[in-house]
RNA sequence: GCGGGCAUCGCCAAGCGGUUAAGGCCUCGGAUUGUGGUUCCGAUAUACGUGGGUUCGAAUCCCACUGUCCGCCCCA
């Protein structure tokens, strides 16, 4: 075996497709409960989709994206799929129709990184987008709708962290003030925090570097961050919010350091986070985005969403065991076997045999490992015209005629 | 882009300069010619990541490369 698979992707194999199925099943149960519809958007896109949409201050656009050339057009890989549903929601005029509009989605993305634990290269999420409600009741409805998905799936303790970060209007404001409060000590931060200063001075709350964070914590910043005002439209959002959620029993701890990486989010940005995964935390990331569908040509249309990486969930989910089974055919009569089993499977039934006509004791091995229950098919059976059913699990047998046993099951 | 760990059969894994390179799991066969999950035998004729070097001799030491894992960064 020379050729491997590519550095960063992985095969996902048959006896851990139950967990990534189980996963898919819930969200798919949980979004229809809250009339979420599915779409599937294309893997690749235009360069110029995501150089808008996710915005080319970002380190995926700048140094993680898959771009080729085909055809003089320039293609990308989609690293997220947020551009790609705005894209879809424009092109097919969604937005002319009575909102909201509520999406989900799952599937591979791709970003050029460093693979570690909890990242990879090609790696996939589930996501909700929901567009046209500019009430903070939409910002709920998709913080429940990642709660509920994730106690769906026996995950209860992790922690949602929120924050706002204000609307274009007050944007510049807020980051006036920050620049501010954080000019007195600037010489003390890290390389990158510096550079921050001037290009997306929100992004420096974020830093997790160590000097950074006691600097920030001997200057009392997180005092004087959370004290800085957002526009009145966006305080009294951000009010909503925290009391909808209040309603709804939602716990939340409020991060007023909390800034996501990507340029679109506007008022509401939020995090999902475990303790059991390593530096690579966040199992969930999401926000408000009201200007992201002008941004890319359309009306001014509020919007919000979240996505999660399901191998990071995966992660933090027991492994499920595949499902058996039904029936494995017992026999050294190759005619009558495939005949039996072609009829089990007409009825619903799951049905395997053993290729080889082996002695019994091997058959039957192999049927203990992969099937409920064994139906043994010798001689005796076939000159009699009936079936000797063997349950695997407590080694009962009984015999039982083909009708009969469809029917009884 | 920057750091650190690790690379022995399909999987796990001993070995630490001289071995026919242990062992376990899995798979296959037999004990048990129509009955498994326990036990006991046996088999599996291309395993020391790649390329250099040191040495009489290297899986074992050195160098480079590649891969992988972990951390920084960033993000889901």
């Amino acid at each position: 075996m020379s050729i491997k698979a590519q550095k960063g992707t992985k095969d996902i194999l048959p006896e851990e497709i139950t967990n990534w199925q189980n996963i898919e099943k819930i969200a798919y149960d949980v979004f229809s409960k809250a009339n979420f519809k599915e779409i599937r958007t294309p893997i690749f896109e235009d360069t110029a989709l995501f150089e808008r949409g996710v915005g080319d201050t970002t380190d995926i656009v700048n140094k993680e994206m898959y771009t080729f050339t085909r055809s003089d057009r320039s293609i990308t890989l989609r690293p997220e799929n947020t551009a790609g549903v705005v894209r879809a929601y424009l092109e097919h005029s969604f937005y002319r129709e009575s909102p909201p509009i509520k999406f989900w989605y799952k599937g591979p993305m791709f970003r050029y990184e460093r693979p570690q634990a909890g990242r990879q290269r090609q790696f996939h999420q589930i996501g909700v987008e929901m567009f046209g409600v500019e009430d903070a009741s939409a910002d709920v409805e998709c913080i429940v709708l990642a709660t509920e998905f994730l106690k769906g799936l026996g995950l209860n303790d992790l922690v949602v962290e929120i924050n706002s970060l204000g609307c274009s209007v007050c944007r510049k404001e807020y980051k006036e003030q920050l620049k501010k409060a954080i000019a007195p000590f600037l010489s003390g931060l890290c390389e990158d925090c510096r550079n921050r200063y001037e290009k997306n001075p929100l992004r420096i709350l974020d830093c997790k570097n160590e000097t950074c964070n006691k600097l920030f914590e001997e200057n009392h910043l997180k005092e004087s961050v959370s004290g800085i005002k957002l526009c009145n439209d966006c305080a009294t959002h951000y009010e909503k919010l925290k009391s909808y959620l209040n309603a709804l029993n939602i716990k939340y701890v409020e991060n007023t350091f909390l800034v996501r990486g990507l340029d679109y989010y506007t008022r509401t940005v939020f995090e999902i986070k475990s303790n059991n995964l390593g530096s690579q935390n966040a199992v969930c990331g999401g926000g408000r985005y009201d200007g992201l569908v002008e941004t890319l040509g359309g009306p001014h249309t509020p919007a919000v969403g979240w996505a999660m990486g399901v191998e990071r969930l995966n992660a933090l989910i027991p492994k499920l065991e595949a499902p058996k089974i039904d029936y494995f055919v017992v026999s050294d009569n190759q005619v009558e076997t495939i005949k039996l089993v072609d009829k089990l499977r007409k009825n619903g039934f799951s049905a395997e045999f053993d290729y080889t006509s082996r002695k019994f004791a091997k058959q039957l091995e192999k049927a203990a490992k992969i099937a409920n229950y064994a139906i043994i098919l010798g001689e005796d059976e076939i000159k009699n015209n009936y079936l000797t059913i063997k349950n695997l699990s407590d080694s009962t047998q009984k015999k039982q005629t083909f009708d009969e046993l469809i029917i009884k099951n």
